[in-house]
RNA sequence: GCCCCGGUAGCUCAGUUGGAUAGAGCAGCGGACUUCUAAUCCGCAGGUCAAAGGUUCGAAUCCUUUCCGGGGUGCCA
């Protein structure tokens, strides 16, 4: 079956390993035109670095970082103090150096940055004039927003969603469905080529058995609905299951005779139906007509409700990424084969395993009995995205707790040497894995009657408050959304509903567990989805205003102290981009688009825009607003969020 | 038993190869609206970074030990 069985865990984490984080990438930078200051100045700081510290300059980070407060700067530079280190010298009188080396005309920057400041043990506060400042957001401000494009050949695939035929999502699929098409998403804005890969549990015994379940009892499955489907499923598990532990417990407490009746006999009609389920799934197997039309209509119903979900969702989740467990199934005694040939796997108390050098857990790849298991389908699906779908790169976005059985996969795979491509690149494998979904009580979250929730129950929840709130504040007559139709509020507020949704689950660390509390959501202040939302539509209600007054190409004047603020972070953008894909780590994504909200409403709430005196300042604020609009916009997209233009 | 993950403000969480006085949001308190959209902004208060020891100019971050919590662990997926 799909990836989730039940829920309870704790999370993990797993970073994954990147290009270090320099904050400023040389962005339009050519060797001919080295027209960005940012560019120029790292070049210049690594220079430095190298001619100062000579021998031991090697591995130290010339890098810049933003100033970790205002007062420090707009950027620092770090390497005076493991510089020091390395050549036994005193930081501060490295540091002294590096700033005179920064400073001098022959360190080329001069005319960009304002004196060197050296503070503490030898840091060294760089401040960049605002010509210069105008001048880097200029470079910026184009198409990609400073995101460069990345050229490996190969594709990416991802591994989203994992639903299980006949069962209903829950929230476990949420999470799967929601950070994977924004991995995906995120993959895509760097130019990534990439497959989503929706790997069903639409084979096996307990499809059978539901099979079997729904054909012995004559429903009608033109009619059939997901909601009775999943009640057939679940009974024809419980009938099969019977009870082997309560026979047990009969043996060891001595139980009356009437109770070990009750049990020998539901331990009966189990094995009655197990061996009913087996016989279905041997007809499911060879192509019997009547199960395989049957076992298709279980599928589209399924599937009909999942592409309502992640339609909804906002996710480009469709037909196109399912491949099931199902499309497998003639690969795998040839899987079994393959590792068996490479003398990689080995009979082991009648089943065959694969052993690792590392480790004591054997990956059982075929029972004794000779059927494949869930870690046999994996592999054949591996070999399939890493050579047939060309990627370079496989995420499995999956439960956190099935962190050991992707790690014996992973391993095998490259064993093997399915993860070499034919132009000898090896893939990258990686489980991005994420934590459970918890209520209130903080246990995972689940009914009152114990059962998950229906995942369309949350989103409708969800977009109920979204619709309520936004209803609300069109009823104020200044609001911009007065005059609007029923349907165009829905619309809104369907889209708050689900950016409050989505948001709450990628921005916090994807590993841990979190505490889905639709209350606190949905409070759409603070550092929500609709607080993102709400600026782009601020900014983009002010420049229909501005009307005749914005130039896109208007002169840049970066002057006040919140106008440079929200520069430095404006140039920051590609690398969050690029951070947030490398790291498969969504919430820094969100924390910069956050910190970039709040910055333009602190800017907004202090520094008059369209009310500005000075035509020359109303333009370069306009402007100004529209690259942070355009970057809000592009963020929420690699998201999956929606920016409407009125809220 | 073995393996993995986590413990930071009342709550939910950040903290980027070790960097400056550990930061946000919520909740609390005090301010700012005949709004360039207040779903906003400004300020105040709030901490033994689970505990102890170690490494060094510098540790929430790295090492060791301990405590607490969660998860995984051969014929389910």
């Amino acid at each position: 079956m799909g990836r989730h069985r039940r829920l309870s865990t704790l999370g993990s984490s797993r970073r994954v390993e990147g290009p270090p984080p320099g904050i400023l990438h040389p962005m339009n930078a050519t060797p001919e035109t080295p027209v960005d200051p940012l560019g120029r100045i790292e070049a210049a700081a690594a220079a430095a670095v190298d001619a100062v510290g000579g021998e031991h300059a090697a591995g130290v980070d010339a890098g810049l970082k933003p100033g970790a407060k205002p007062e420090f700067g707009d950027f620092q530079l770090n390497a005076a103090m493991p510089l020091g280190k390395k050549s036994g010298r005193k930081p501060r009188e490295l540091a002294e150096e590096l700033a005179a080396a920064l400073a001098s005309p022959e360190g080329g920057v001069a005319d960009l940055i304002e004196k060197p400041e050296i503070a503490g043990p030898g840091f060294i506060n760089l401040t960049l004039r605002p010509e210069a400042l105008a001048t880097a957001l200029e470079a910026m401000d184009d198409e990609a927003l400073g995101v460069a494009v990345d050229t490996r050949p190969h594709g990416v695939t991802i591994d989203v969603c994992g639903v299980n035929v006949a069962k209903q999502m829950h929230v476990g699929h949420l999470r799967s469905t929601v950070i994977g098409d924004t991995v995906a998403r995120l993959f895509e804005r760097t130019g990534r080529d990439v497959h989503r890969q929706n790997h069903l549990g639409d084979w096996g015994l307990p499809i059978a058995m539901t099979l079997h379940s729904l054909i012995s009892r004559d429903v009608d499955l033109a009619a059939l609905e997901l909601d009775t489907l999943n009640v057939a499923y679940r009974d024809a598990q419980l009938e099969a299951k019977g009870d082997p532990r309560g026979l047990a417990a009969v043996e060891t407490n001595h139980c009356g005779p009437h109770r070990r009746f009750e049990l020998e006999a539901q331990q009966e009609s189990a094995s009655e139906a197990q061996a009913a389920a087996r016989e279905a799934l041997v007809r499911l197997q060879s192509g019997d007509p009547e199960m395989v039309t049957a076992w298709k209509r279980l599928i589209e119903v399924t599937m009909d409700e999942v592409y309502k979900a992640t339609s909804l969702l906002n996710t480009r989740i469709n037909a196109e990424s399912e491949r099931g467990e199902s499309s497998f199934r003639d690969e795998l005694a040839e899987v079994v084969d393959a590792f068996v040939r490479e003398g990689l796997a080995v009979e082991d108390d009648g089943a065959l395993v694969v052993r690792f050098p590392d480790r004591e857990r054997p990956m059982l790849i075929r029972k004794r009995d000779g059927g494949f298991l869930y870690a046999t389908t994996d592999l054949a699906a591996l070999r399939y995205r890493v050579q047939d779908l060309d990627s370079d790169e496989v995420v499995y976005v999956v439960d956190a707790r099935q962190r050991d059985h992707f790690r014996d996969v992973f391993d095998a795979c490259r064993m093997i040497g399915w993860a070499t491509l034919p132009d000898g690149v090896n893939a990258s494998l990686k489980h991005l894995g994420f934590g459970t979904v918890l209520g209130a009580d903080k246990k995972p979250l689940k009914t009152r009657s114990g059962a998950n929730f229906k995942l369309m129950d949350l989103l409708q929840a969800a977009i109920d408050r979204g619709r309520t709130a936004v209803r609300a504040r069109s009823e104020d007559p200044n609001a911009p959304t007065h005059a609007m139709s029923a349907e165009e509020l829905d619309a809104i507020g369907r889209a708050v509903g689900i950016a409050a949704i989505k948001y709450a689950d990628l921005s916090t660390d994807t590993g841990r567990d979190y505490v889905f509390d639709l209350d606190r959501m949905v409070t759409f202040e603070g550092d929500t989805g609709p607080y993102l939302q709400y600026a782009h539509a601020r900014l983009n209600s002010m420049i229909e205003k501005a009307g005749d007054d914005f130039h896109a190409d208007a002169a840049l004047l970066v002057r006040e102290p919140e106008e440079r603020r929200l520069t430095l972070l404006l140039l920051r953008y590609a690398d969050a981009v690029r951070d947030a894909c490398d790291s498969l780590e969504p919430a820094r994504l969100c924390r910069y688009l956050h910190s970039l909200a709040t910055e333009f409403n602190t800017f907004y709430s202090a520094c008059p825009v369209l009310k500005a005196e000075d035509a020359a300042v109303r333009s370069s604020r306009l402007r100004l607003a529209s690259i942070v609009r355009r970057v809000l916009a592009d963020g929420l997209d690699c998201l999956g969020i929606e920016a409407p233009r009125r809220m």
